[in-house]
DNA sequence: CTGATGTCCTGTCGGC
DNA sequence: TGCCGACAGGACATCA
């Protein structure tokens, strides 16, 4: 369950061992995947450019012009290492050797995650893609106006609407929950129901909450535990997810947080704080 | 358009 | 101990 801050994490590791990089071969699976990459794609003698991100997406720019645009899923995750020591692994889905003796692979156990190829002369449908998705929850654009703006005619709850990503792009079931927890929002408030100052508060939530989080390297969790590339500990912070039962760590109340399910998806919060 | 529900996939955990 | 079903997660399809 990567979200934005996982993916920033990732982010920084992939520009860090891969950007500058000429390609010299490249491995993809026959594993059926949601999204499968053609079996001959063959990204040889190009050069990874950079490694953007908007929300959960990874976006590989290589010096051809053309994109791979990667999203983790549940379980993905990178690994690199030296070709020479390489084992593959029966997950690996994509593999990218480096004329320098490197290689990156994307690993993804459950098959949650996608990977689409953009040529060069595919760039509208490229955009096209990107302009499904709502503003970067750490992007300027994404404010108290904003959320606002596109919350004042919906009636779902909050919490579900913060996970819609057309909405805004990097927040998951993790962040949704801690976010409101600090903004002492209750998850099953209609969207339409905020105020612009709960709105200000929300956004100020979120993006401490991100932020925040990448400094600590992203959250690992069970599903990652053990894993190379994913070692952040901004778990060992959870106010609230993943902790019902345990006593409020914003107030005094008998009950404490409280594990609920908001949208189908299994939800955090404490009664007494958050309204 | 909105919101709810089902689907994909696999590893883990609880119950029998 | 061993097996089976339920469940978790994000995005997308489909339905009312």
């Amino acid at each position: 369950m990567p979200e934005l801050p996982e993916v920033e994490t990732v982010r920084l590791r992939l520009s860090w061992h891969c950007v500058g990089r000429k390609i010299v071969s490249n491995c993809i699976s026959s594993a059926q995947f949601r999204s499968p990459l053609p079996m001959d794609l063959d990204l040889c003698d190009r050069t990874l450019r950079g490694v953007d991100r908007h929300g959960k997406l990874l976006l590989l720019g290589f010096d051809d012009g053309s994109h791979l645009l990667i999203h983790l899923g549940m379980t993905g995750c990178f690994l690199f290492g030296s070709s020479r020591d390489r084992q593959p692994s029966t997950h690996d889905h994509l593999s990218l050797e480096f004329g320098d003796g490197t290689y990156a692979s994307f690993n993804d156990r459950r098959r949650f995650g996608v990977i689409t190829y953009y040529s060069s002369a595919d760039s509208e449908a490229f955009s096209a893609r990107l302009d499904t998705l709502g503003p970067d929850a750490l992007s300027s654009s994404f404010d108290a106006e904003y959320l606002r703006s596109r919350l004042h005619t919906r009636n779902a709850p909050i919490k579900a609407l913060l996970m819609d990503q057309q909405l805004v792009a990097g927040i998951g079931n993790i962040y949704s929950c801690e976010s409101l927890f600090r903004a002492r929002i209750s998850p099953d408030r209609p969207g339409r129901s905020l105020s612009l100052s709960e709105a200000d508060e929300l956004i100020v939530a979120i993006k401490s909450t991100l932020w925040r989080s990448i400094a600590l390297g992203g959250a690992t969790l069970d599903d990652y535990r053990g894993r190379i590339g994913e070692m952040g500990t901004f778990d060992q912070e959870f106010t609230v997810f993943g902790r019902g039962g345990q006593p409020c760590p914003g107030c005094t109340c008998r009950a404490g947080i409280v594990q609920t399910r908001c949208a189908g998806r299994v939800t955090y919060h404490c009664p007494e704080r958050q309204h």
